[in-house]
DNA sequence: GGTACGCGCCTATAGACAGCATGTC
DNA sequence: CTATAGGCGCGTACC
């Protein structure tokens, strides 16, 4: 079909595909287009990674904005928003606004209701939706990408709830939905009412194959020679080869060690194919990772790209990961290592891909499970870059003769699972029940169900009685905390369980916050046989076990004579609260931690809020013991440890530290609603936790670290110079403020503005030369305390 | 005596959304 | 209920 074809779009649209080079649609696009995606027609499209997804939202969106619509685009990640802004900023030259909304990140210059296209995640959508954000109902068209991932047990409900609601609430909305090809595209098609467009198509080729021993065999039946020399792996054979040819490869392992010793090994291979330039320009980018943090995840990195090789996981932080991606975009990293966080995520493809691991470790299988099919196509579909190579090549790699045949026949033959939805599970509908009865699209228990029936889930299955027996259980649950209120078959949000729904906790969470601050206040004496526990846990519902119920207000508003100050609740005992609530992702508990741990426990059991499980409930103890890890990490960062030494004892990468922080700051953020909420006194308490946390510093530097321009190290400066607090700031002897700050003129200008200083000019301003500050040359302070603090208390009790 | 290698045993395990109100070194 | 790579200690073979 020829751009000029198209009904419905503006008239601008046509020249301006030409200018990008785009004469003729793709088939998929051109067969959206005829399913009417132009003209407002719900569509699914079930297509590869890389053939022409984009457009195709594109096409409905702008076709549904030149009506005098607005639209919005739903993406799983929050890396993939910034990248689908960019790629739709390039409208705004024809008078089209473009926003981006997600947690952390919401676009300046113009409040969303006036913007045209609104691209953000799914959970924010929930959250807008939850919050009655009134531009919701402007939509014209919703488009969703990466539909499939209603599968998903955690985050596949979020998203089937909210096009449920955004269609509830507009029932003239145009829904696209973009899909990997799966197995039941036309499942989806018949839930959202929608034309289907389910194609294998794509624009460069795919070859995918299995490679053992010295040959790559191929799906066509056809055999190459790829031999393995002397001592190397498989992988590193199929790395040299490709780069004979002048060709990059994607490494897919299943752990993040495993990433960072492959990259290690490929460098070796990668090292003898490097010109002059490239290594000069490897180097740089070294340079450059190794600026981002000083830990030993940024040298490793740092090493292996000076050679041309990388890893990428989760645990690298922002900066390494943007790094690696351009690096290997401009082809100067030759091989990246990665864990699955690529394959979901940002556009990286190359030459070849080999998916060296077919299995992972999965606890919930307990042990390692193969990969999905749906996924190991994804991470192939990355191979080929359409106009650069002349076709693609995703490798397996096989062990035995024997493997060879069960990998074809397990995912090169194989078609993708069938999508299913998990709404019917019980964690996910506790949220989303609240959620639907707070924001009014629920009144009664029949309203609910036969809200429900909009979803995925409904479409799905026949017989309602999981999901109304589910619903039930929930419906319990939620009133027996204090979250809901059911009276003659009427529901209603109580006040709190309003507060719950806005602040998007988990209602679980919620109830072991208010539990705990409650526990506090009630004394320590009465809390270690309070336990809620049910006297037979396996008789209720799972969500139960565990928590007094969030309701019991009445019962401590007496108070006794053993109450305690709110005001002494410690900053770990905080982060041991939140970091015991489903909303935080926990630290794994090694084999060595757990007796570490228990002693850490044994010592500062005092300041946890609420009773310690019992050591026979495993679970529960296990889960106690690794919150009290993360409860460390956090205490680690608050007390101005190093992200050095936090990453090496705590096993993890610079970017799993902003991570837990990030969550911590939110929940504690929550912690102070919910305190307030509930007429508890901790307000003061959590206050101060989550502000240490955010900017990881102590409690003395808590109203410096506030100033803007002031982070952790700074603070710590000006401090140390006899500056400390923000009113000392603004009257300070700018010559010590100007020592404290290493000379730098222009950040003590910005800082003391910040402050309030009446005359922040630095102009012939000289350091006080008697004030020392040296504290990141080595770990000389701060650390050197911190580390000598720790000595102490664990030496004490040998 | 030193080194090189191979074997068996032990250990450890992917990802990342959200409130609210603004900004690290 | 499922696996596997890598690191380490140890024993053997060889110079």
């Amino acid at each position: 079909m020829d751009v000029a074809d198209l009904p419905g779009v503006p008239e601008w649209l046509p020249d301006h595909l030409r200018d990008d080079g785009i004469e003729e649609l793709y088939p998929p696009q051109a067969e959206a287009v005829e399913a009417g995606v132009t003209e407002g027609k719900n569509l699914v499209a079930s297509i590869p990674t890389a053939s022409g997804k984009t457009l195709i939202a594109e096409l409905a969106m702008l076709s549904s904005v030149a009506r005098g619509g607005k639209a919005l685009y739903i993406v799983p990640l929050r890396a993939l928003a910034s990248e689908k802004q960019a790629d739709f900023e390039e409208f705004e030259q024809y008078g089209l606004d473009i926003g981006v909304s997600t947690g952390n990140y919401e676009s300046e210059g113009g409040w969303l209701a006036d913007k045209d296209i609104v691209v953000a995640t799914s959970e924010k959508v929930d959250s807008l939706v939850r919050n009655d954000a009134p531009w919701i109902e402007d939509l014209t068209c919703v488009v969703t990408d990466e539909v499939h991932l209603v599968d998903d047990g955690e985050r596949g409900p979020t998203l089937e709830v909210t096009l449920a609601k955004l269609r509830r609430l507009n029932p003239d909305l145009q829904t696209v939905a973009l899909s990997a090809t799966i197995g039941n595209a036309e499942a989806l098609a018949t839930w959202l009412d929608a034309g289907l467009v389910d194609s294998d198509w794509r624009p460069i080729d795919l070859q995918k194959g299995v490679h053992y021993g010295q040959a790559l065999h191929l799906e066509d039946g056809s055999q190459q020679r790829l031999s393995v020399q002397n001592n190397e792996k498989q992988t590193a054979a199929i790395v040299r080869d490709t780069l004979e040819d002048d060709g990059s490869t994607l490494v897919f392992v299943n752990s993040r060690r495993n990433a960072e010793a492959a990259a290690g090994r490929l460098a070796n291979t990668v090292r003898p194919h490097l010109s002059d330039e490239e290594r000069g320009r490897l180097a740089d980018i070294a340079e450059e990772i190794r600026d981002v943090s000083d830990t030993e995840t940024s040298d490793d990195l740092a090493d292996a790209v000076a050679d041309g090789a990388a890893f990428h996981h989760a645990g690298l932080s922002r900066g390494h990961r943007e790094l690696v991606e351009d690096a290997f975009r401009d082809r100067l990293v030759k091989v990246v290592c990665a864990t699955p966080t690529l394959a979901a995520g940002v556009n990286t493809p190359s030459r070849r891909v080999v998916v060296r691991d077919w299995r992972r470790y999965d606890g919930s299988a307990g042990g390692m499970a193969p990969l999905s099919v749906l996924e190991v196509h994804q991470m192939m579909g990355r191979a080929g870059r359409p106009g650069l190579d002349p076709y693609g090549e995703a490798v397996l790699i096989a062990n035995s003769h024997d493997e060879v045949d069960e990998l074809f026949e397990r995912y090169v033959w194989a078609d993708p699972e069938p999508v299913r939805s998990k709404l019917a599970a019980e964690p996910a509908l506790r949220t989303h029940i609240l959620a639907t009865v707070a924001s009014g699209f629920a009144r009664s228990r029949e309203g609910l169900l036969e809200f429900l029936e909009q979803t995925l889930y409904a479409s799905q299955t026949d017989e309602g009685g999981q999901l109304e027996r589910v619903v039930d259980d929930v419906l319990t649950y939620l009133q027996r905390n204090g979250f809901l209120e059911i009276e003659a078959g009427e529901l209603d949000a109580t006040s709190l369980g309003h507060t719950v729904s806005r602040l998007y906790l988990d209602p679980m969470s919620a109830a072991e916050i208010v539990d705990g601050l409650r526990d506090w206040e009630r004394g320590a004496s009465d809390s270690t046989s309070a336990s809620g526990s049910p006297a037979d846990p396996q008789a209720e519902p799972p969500a139960d076990s565990g928590f007094t119920t969030a309701s019991e207000l009445a019962e401590n508003a007496a108070g006794s004579d053993d109450d305690r100050d709110p005001d002494d609740i410690s900053a770990l005992g905080l982060y041991h609260l939140v970091s015991r609530t489903p909303d935080m992702y926990q630290l794994y508990l090694r084999s060595g931690d757990r007796e570490e741990y228990e002693m850490e426990l044994f010592e500062r059991e005092e300041e946890l809020l609420g009773p310690t499980p019992s050591e026979f409930e495993e679970g529960r103890f296990e889960d106690w013991l690794s919150a009290l890890k993360t409860a460390r990490l956090l205490e680690d960062w608050a007390t101005e440890v190093d992200e050095a030494t936090i990453t090496e004892r705590y096993g993890v990468g610079p970017g799993d530290i902003r991570g837990k922080v990030e969550t911590a700051q939110w929940l504690l953020g929550a912690a102070e609603s919910l305190a307030s909420e509930v007429d508890l006194d901790a307000a003061r308490a959590i206050s101060e936790a989550r502000i240490r946390v955010e900017h990881g510093v102590r409690e003395e530097l808590v109203d410096l670290a506030g100033v803007r321009g002031v982070g952790r190290k700074r603070a710590r400066r000006l401090f140390q110079a006899g500056i400390t607090d923000r009113a000392q700031l603004r009257d300070a002897d700018k010559a010590v403020v100007l020592a404290a700050l290493r000379g730098r003129r222009k950040t003590a200008e910005n800082v003391l503005e910040n402050a309030g200083h009446r005359d922040p000019s630095m102009e012939g301003v000289e350091p006080a030369p008697d004030v020392s500050v040296d504290l990141d040359d080595g770990d000389t302070d701060t650390n050197g305390d911190v580390t000598a603090d720790d000595d102490q208390s664990s030496l004490g009790d040998f």
